[in-house]
This record gives C-alpha cells, sequence and structure tokens, in this order.
RNA sequence: GGCGCAUUCGUCUAGGGGUCUAGGACGCCGCCCUCUCACGGCGGUAACACGGGUUCGAAUCCCGUAUGCGCUACCA
C-alpha cells in the first residue's frame, strides 16, 4: 500500500429499535479500529426502510452509543462535511447515481411487479434452480422500456450483471477480507438486483456503496450477515468506477443455542443492561473480548489499553455465544473495585426515591458510602445495591422470628441466653461505633452466655439484622448505630432498639 | 436447492509445523479464609468435529465429509 487512506470508518445502524448487543459490538469494533489509526469513526443512519425506521429509534441508539461511551466524530448531531448523515434525508443522492447507472447501461427500469416475481422465485425454487431474475426487463429493450416508462407503468431501477461474454466489466468478484482472507464469488451466482425501490428509495446495497463512497469510507467492518452483500456492491463500485474499500466482516453474536442472539434468548439491547445495573465500561470490556483478545492475553481493560492493543487480524471469525454469567462476573470486578461514594452518587436518585434518603448532607452521605462500601463486594451489579442495603433501614422482627430458615435456631435455648445477654449489654453500655468496640462487646456477650462460634455469632446477627446471611458484623453494628444518629437518612433502627424488637417478637 | 462463512474444554479464547502429555478466563466441583452470604486465595474437571493427504513431524497447511450459521427481499 503506498498511499495509505486516512482510516474512515462507519457504524450504521437502522434506527428500528434499541442498540443489540450485536450492534454495539460491531460498533466497539469500528471505534476501536478508528481510535486505534488516529481515524475518523462515522454514524450514519440507515433508515431507507421507513417501515421499520423511526426516528424514536433513532435516540435511542445514540443514547445507547453515548451510555457506552462511544463518540462519533461524524453523524447526526455531531454534523461533518460529508453530510447529511441519515439516509433519508439523501435521497437526491441516490437518485442522481442511479441515474448515472442508467445512462451508462449498467442499469435499467424494471416493470415485473412483485407478484409475478416472487411466483418465478417459487418456480425456479422448486426446479432447483438459483432464483435469479429472469431478466424480462432487460431483454425487453431500450426502447421499449422507455415506452412503458411513458405509458406511467411502475418501475424499480435494476442493476445489471454483466454476464454476457466479453463484456469489459466481466469478471468474478473477489476481496480480501481483513478477519476471513481471500473470498471469491463466480459472477454466475448473482442476478440483477434492485437498486431503486419503485417509490425511489435506494436498497441497502446501492445505499450503502453511494455513501461509504461519498462519505470516503477506508474500511467497511460489519456484521457478518453482510458478507454475501459484498458481492453486489463490488460489482456497484466497479461500475462507477469508484475505488473499493477494506472488508472486514465480523462474525454473528448467539444464543446459548447457537441461533442468532434474539429477543427470545433473554435481554439483547444494551438499555436492558444498562438499567439492570451494568457499568458501561464493564459492557464494553465484554463486548470487545468476545471475538476479540488483546495480545498480552489480559481480560479486564479499559477503553485506552484496547485501543493501544486493538487490531482486526486478531478478530475471530467463528461466531460466539453470547454468555450472560461470563457478562455478570465482568461487571462485578469493575463494581467491586469502584469507590463507594461514586456508587453511592449513582444510586442516590434510587434511594431518594425510595424515601431512604430523607435531607442528605455531608453526615448522610458519609454515612452511605459507608453503607455502600459494606455491601458492594457481595454484588454484582448496581441494581443489587439497593436491596442490598435494605436490610439497614427495615428490621421485621416478626417476619425474622416465623421465618422457616431461623426458627430452629430460635427453638434453641441457648440462642435465648445469646440475645438476653446482647440485649443486657447494649442497654448499659450503648451500641459500638467502632470495630473494636463490637469486638469488646462480643467478648463480654461471649463471657456472660457462655455461647461462641456459630452459637455465638448467629444469635446475634439475626436479633440485629433479622437474617441468616449479611456482611460482617463489626462493621454492621458501628453503622447500625451510627446510622440512628444520622440526619438526613431515613430512619434506621439502633442495635438496641432491633434488640428489643426481636425479643418483644419472641414473647 | 444454490452461493458464502465457520468448526480448540459446556461458554469466551490462546495457539499461526516441532517449546502442546494444548495455556488463560467464565461456569462447575473441592479446599482455605470465615459468625453467615459473598469477596479473595489455592487446586481440580473439561477441548483440537471426522476422514484423507502434504511433511521427518500438524491443533496449526491442502482436499473432502459432517454439522452449524448467514445470504439468496422493492429488510438492513
Amino acid at each position: 500500500m503506498t498511499h495509505p487512506r486516512p482510516v474512515r470508518v462507519r457504524f450504521a445502524p437502522s434506527p428500528t429499535g434499541h442498540l443489540h448487543v450485536g450492534g454495539a459490538r460491531t460498533a466497539i469494533f469500528n471505534w476501536l479500529f478508528a481510535k486505534s489509526h488516529d481515524g475518523s469513526f462515522i454514524l450514519r443512519i440507515e433508515d431507507t426502510d421507513q417501515q421499520r425506521s423511526t426516528r424514536e429509534s433513532e435516540a435511542m441508539v445514540l443514547d445507547d452509543l453515548r451510555w457506552l461511551d462511544l463518540h462519533w466524530d461524524e453523524g447526526p448531531e455531531a454534523g461533518g462535511i460529508h453530510g447529511p448523515y441519515r439516509q433519508s434525508e439523501r435521497m437526491e443522492i441516490y437518485g442522481g447515481m442511479a441515474r448515472e447507472l442508467l445512462q451508462s447501461g449498467r442499469a435499467y427500469h424494471c416493470f415485473c411487479d412483485e407478484e409475478m416475481l416472487e411466483r418465478k422465485r417459487k418456480e425456479s425454487e422448486e426446479a432447483k434452480q438459483p432464483p435469479h431474475y429472469d431478466l424480462t426487463c432487460w431483454k425487453l429493450g431500450p426502447e421499449e422500456r422507455r415506452q412503458k416508462a411513458e405509458a406511467g407503468d411502475k418501475s424499480v431501477v435494476r442493476f445489471h450483471v454483466p454476464k454476457e461474454a466479453g463484456a469489459s466489466f466481466d469478471g468474478d468478484v473477489h476481496i480480501d477480507d481483513l478477519i476471513r482472507g481471500e473470498i471469491v464469488w463466480k459472477k454466475e451466482s448473482l442476478g440483477d438486483f434492485i437498486l431503486l425501490r419503485s417509490d425511489g428509495m435506494p436498497t441497502y446495497n446501492f445505499s450503502v456503496v453511494v455513501d461509504d463512497h461519498l462519505m470516503e469510507i477506508s474500511h467497511v467492518i460489519r456484521a457478518e450477515e453482510h458478507l454475501t452483500n459484498t458481492h453486489r456492491q463490488v460489482l456497484i463500485y466497479r461500475a462507477m468506477n469508484w475505488p473499493v474499500p477494506e472488508f472486514a466482516h465480523v462474525s454473528l453474536i448467539l444464543g446459548e443455542d447457537r441461533t442468532k442472539l434474539s429477543k427470545r434468548h433473554g435481554a439483547t439491547s444494551v438499555s436492558q443492561y444498562a438499567e439492570d445495573g451494568f457499568l458501561p465500561a464493564a459492557m464494553l470490556n465484554y463486548l470487545a473480548l468476545l471475538g476479540w483478545s488483546p495480545p498480552d492475553g489480559k481480560e479486564i481493560f479499559t477503553a485506552t489499553e484496547a485501543i493501544a492493543h486493538f487490531s482486526l487480524d486478531r478478530v475471530n471469525a467463528a461466531p460466539a455465544v453470547f454468555d450472560a454469567q461470563k457478562l455478570l462476573w465482568m461487571n462485578g470486578q469493575y463494581l467491586r473495585q469502584m469507590p463507594s461514594s461514586t456508587l453511592r452518587r449513582q444510586i442516590s436518585r434510587e434511594l431518594e426515591m425510595a424515601d431512604l434518603v430523607t435531607g442528605g448532607g455531608a453526615a448522610a452521605e458519609e454515612w452511605l458510602d459507608e453503607a455502600v462500601d459494606l455491601v458492594q463486594k457481595g454484588a454484582d451489579k448496581m441494581s443489587q445495591l439497593r436491596p442490598a442495603l435494605m436490610f439497614l433501614f427495615h428490621f421485621d422482627a416478626a417476619a425474622a422470628v416465623t421465618d422457616p430458615e431461623i426458627s430452629p435456631l430460635i427453638a434453641d435455648s441457648d440462642t435465648r441466653i445469646v440475645i438476653d445477654a446482647l440485649h443486657r449489654d447494649l442497654s448499659e453500655r450503648g451500641g459500638p461505633v467502632t470495630a473494636e468496640e463490637y469486638q469488646a462487646l462480643a467478648e463480654r456477650v461471649k463471657i456472660a452466655s457462655g455461647a461462641q462460634g456459630k452459637k455465638l455469632f448467629m444469635p446475634i446477627r439475626v436479633a440485629v439484622t433479622g437474617s441468616l446471611h449479611g456482611p460482617e458484623l463489626a462493621r454492621t453494628f458501628p453503622l447500625l448505630e451510627k446510622g440512628s444518629r444520622t440526619p438526613g437518612i431515613a430512619r434506621v433502627l439502633s442495635p438496641l432498639e432491633r434488640v428489643e424488637a426481636f425479643r418483644a417478637a419472641l414473647g
């Protein structure tokens, strides 16, 4: 390559709903490639299918991309000199290009209606023949086609695939896919295809070529489902005498049953994961790792690190199954190493709506930070934080007492002794506000009750948290004690209040 | 049916002729840590689709078969 073109790549979604994880990965690969080559990442909206495309969907896709922290250099909202970036706003351009093809004899008007085509397609399929267009209108010749057009017959514009002997633009199509290597199609394997629909809208294969050329796209990185379309597209490039970009076809993302990932596999849009408490950095990391791996073998990496190591030749050509469990694990890795104050800020709205934070203030924030820090070790996603914090704000002694898992413990007479000792100590000396004070408390209860180990700690835990499970008591006790005195948060019962309630429930 | 792509542990992958009795990660199992649940640490389980070549030597190269997937639309 003597004159390397500036790297310009594009992500070209159809706005028909939220961004799918497959689309997100394609966007990520494009973005990583652009950034690693100091190139431009362009966003283009492919909304030529007016039935399915909506402006609302477009806004959602843009939001999803922003959530992933993928910024586009050109595109809707960002602007750019190659705009407009919405195909629906480029109609005259496609019309003009189609006219060129019509004039050079590489395309022609076709008046066949859909019903007839459908019937012919079925027939050739039954005859075990490739269902190519039978060239009815091509055989009509220019004159007859003109007459039909003037008579006002509805028509589409078809591209003519040259098969005639001696056609100068004849030949098999071959590309050197950056992920898959050389791919060849015999020229016989394709029928004449539609460029412009009867309503004047371009088809995907046409608009994509026109736009990729005009937007000076150097590398087309897209999903494998477009691989065989490349055949048609290269033919258009040739007919227009345009340079053909590099291609890289990324494999599909599959569900557990190894079919293309879809709704019935569960959550498939990035927004669903966002709502479910996944972190964008984790999502980006996981998706980047699905089909690509950095040379150093690291699995947890930042976007910056990925950019530094990214290359298409390390992208796997085989399809990959989306593993929600690994995503969850990875999200947990990110979540656990996050500062608790950051997490607290992110869930603060949620806490306010649940009336857990009533006034706020520095003391409340500090207390909440500690609370979050206490529970984040056990969380894999943001949405688990609030439920994990709930035991601090709600204490239902009656429910605890009747819990089938807890009742056996209560039935044990030693349990009662520990709880009574705990109650006595708490009411005489007050609740602990440090881990050390808690340790001292536990030691005194141990001596007073004669219990130790599980027999000592489980009763204490249940009497104060209402549950068999939870964060370590040495931090829970001080947190509860301080919480009961901290303004700006919902009322937190102190350890003493809890034990009293528990004893009352015991009867 | 035709055309195309793919095929390493259950899953994501490393591997680009000898260093592979195939490495890592998730999951699963066990042990340790421990008042519990987690976290964390340690260990274990488990794979080169099959058949032919090429080669002194193949997970790695070639061909075929099988299987899966995609395209074959006036969807993208």
